[in-house]
DNA sequence: ATGAAAGCGCTAACAT
DNA sequence: ATGTTAGCGCTTTCAT
């Protein structure tokens, strides 16, 4: 056989209908009592032709796709491709197949991708947003298709989404520099409309105040290793330096590291240096950072679940749920209390 | 209107037949000389309506899916992630779509993909192989569907692919540490049948036996950092420890500098290393790692061109490319060509 | 310059 | 326990 085999030439070679065929194929044979030695014969000729069903008449035919899409910013940042990888695999246990998409950080990216990938009859999608729009996101919920926020989201809308708890990370963090001894904190942060970073502000705030502490520093708009290097470039050159950095990323911590190395400032001797986000190569730069580590995997998979239970259950209720984050105390941080 | 607009729905408001519509929004309007006023109107309520073509019925009608897939190891790992942030980006420009496969680095899985992936009607596939064995690729190819290797390939195949001159790289980098003065060099490889594997070994070997070396050690057998951690850590407790290490890949490489680490041994001080791959966060380790920079982007932007000639122009002829790595001296190297 | 109609491979409602 | 048949939305051949 020269094409590629479909039911209608396993229907022909057996002798049965095309519909037996089907049914016999797609594990209903029970259901319609159609016999064993027909279902073996079936089966056994659908083996010898190597035969795969075409998912394209399939999904035609039923209107899903068994295929959800995934949004994220950039998939180059260690944080998304964590995403992508553990939200990948996740989905392909439910037999479902994921398209990612990339919006490199631009909103007009994003809704292209949207539009582009709406073509594919998904039956979900999981989005990473990266602008203070989510019309276009609620327009698709609207118009049926279970979606779900990750990381960032909006506040006030009808979307599900799933986050880390950044307000008490942010406080957590604040709060062991302070007990470390630290007053004067500058924290840099990311993009400012973004809803982790509004919370991150607010726990770090929050933390000082809580602490006595009324002078202290917001500064940066990007989750960017620039924004990280040109801030950090921007403090030190400040008359009185800050005794210790609070990176909103991991990205931002990268640019952090490279102005402070430029300039000849120890960490954390000279200054201090704590950060959102963790990941396997952070262990080996110098010194190791201390870190607000986001239970990434835990929120793929609760995400990802959500969105099935949308998807399958018909549960279109939203949910909004945050996780926890951890503090890992590495190096980068040190005791100042006793050093006036 | 509550379902989804279609172009039968277009035709009936504009009063002209699916066919036409169908021209119109294929870009074909001028090819059948459809008028001016035709195509316009065509165009206006098909935005009106947000009509986005089915792709599936679009692709059951022409047996095309313009859908690729790529199978990769590991997202996780920040080599493979860049790989599939590029290779989405370039598919996209040919107004294609990426299926992202991940085989954890396990050839059954990476079956398993191929042919869950297949039954979606691929146009073509890059594949960054896990295993010795090319049965079930050039099978897939065998059976129309277009097939790139890269990064990892396989010689005497009918199989095109794209990589990095290895063996030129890891010469590059012996000679280097040659010229530093070294001469107890050891390396620790990757998966020992993969050709970038067997191609750095000889690079490795050539340059020492080139400058007169007749002894090193080549050790280790997968490309993790749990097994540069246990190499290093075993390298480490010989009676004499090698003045320099060669790590396979960056992973290994995050193994050593573990184990270095641990048994507080300096570098470049101590022992100097030296490693395959670059990337950003490589800047920010201590010290930051001088390396063999593999032309990752180029390496991706070539392969999605080829796949292209195969699928577009039908160009089947296998082409292979190696492309050249570059010598990133950093500061993990150190010259020793006085110290005795 | 425009249309009618067939058919891609599959599923499911409706037979028998 | 199995078969007939009508479409899913689209492209394309053949007509006009």
């Amino acid at each position: 056989m020269q094409h590629k085999p479909n039911i209608v030439d396993i229907a022909e070679i057996t002798g049965f209908s095309i519909t037996t065929v089907s049914r016999v194929l797609n594990g209903k044979g029970e259901k319609y009592r159609i016999s064993k030695a027909t279902r073996e014969k079936i089966k056994s000729v659908a083996d010898e032709l190597k035969y795969v069903p075409n998912e394209f008449a399939r999904n035609l035919r039923i209107g899903k796709s068994k295929t959800i899409a995934l949004i994220v910013p950039s998939l180059k940042n260690p944080f998304f491709a964590e995403i992508a990888s553990v939200v990948n695999n996740e989905v392909r246990k439910y037999g479902y197949i994921t398209l990612i998409g990339d919006s490199d950080d631009q909103v007009e990216n994003e809704k292209n991708e949207l539009s582009h990938l709406t073509s594919r009859s998904l039956d979900g999608m999981i989005v990473v947003p990266c602008g203070e729009e989510w019309d276009h996101l609620v327009k698709v919920q609207e118009n049926g298709l279970p979606l779900i926020c990750i990381d960032r989201y909006f506040e006030d809308t009808s979307l599900s989404y799933v986050s880390s708890d950044n307000y008490d990370g942010a406080y957590s963090a604040t709060k062991y520099l302070i007990e470390q001894g630290h007053t004067d904190i500058a924290c840099i942060q990311g993009v400012r409309y973004s809803m982790p970073n509004i919370q991150r502000v607010k726990g770090f705030a929050d933390a000082m105040k809580n602490a006595g502490i009324d002078a202290y520093t917001v500064t940066g708009d990007a989750f960017t290793e620039q924004n990280g290097y040109l801030e950090t470039k921007l403090l030190l050159s400040r008359g009185k330096r800050p005794s210790a950095i609070f990176a909103f990323s991991n990205m931002i911590a990268m640019g952090c590291l490279k102005a402070l190395k430029e300039e000849n400032v120890r960490i954390p001797e000279a200054i201090s240096l704590i950060t959102f986000d963790d990941n396997p190569y952070m262990n080996y730069i110098d010194p190791p950072l201390t870190c607000i580590s986001q239970p990434v995997e835990d929120i793929c998979k609760i995400a990802v679940k959500i969105l099935f239970s949308h998807i399958l259950d018909d549960d279109k209720k939203p949910k909004h749920v945050l996780l926890k984050c951890m503090l890992k105390v590495k190096e980068s941080v040190k005791n100042v209390s006793y050093s006036f």
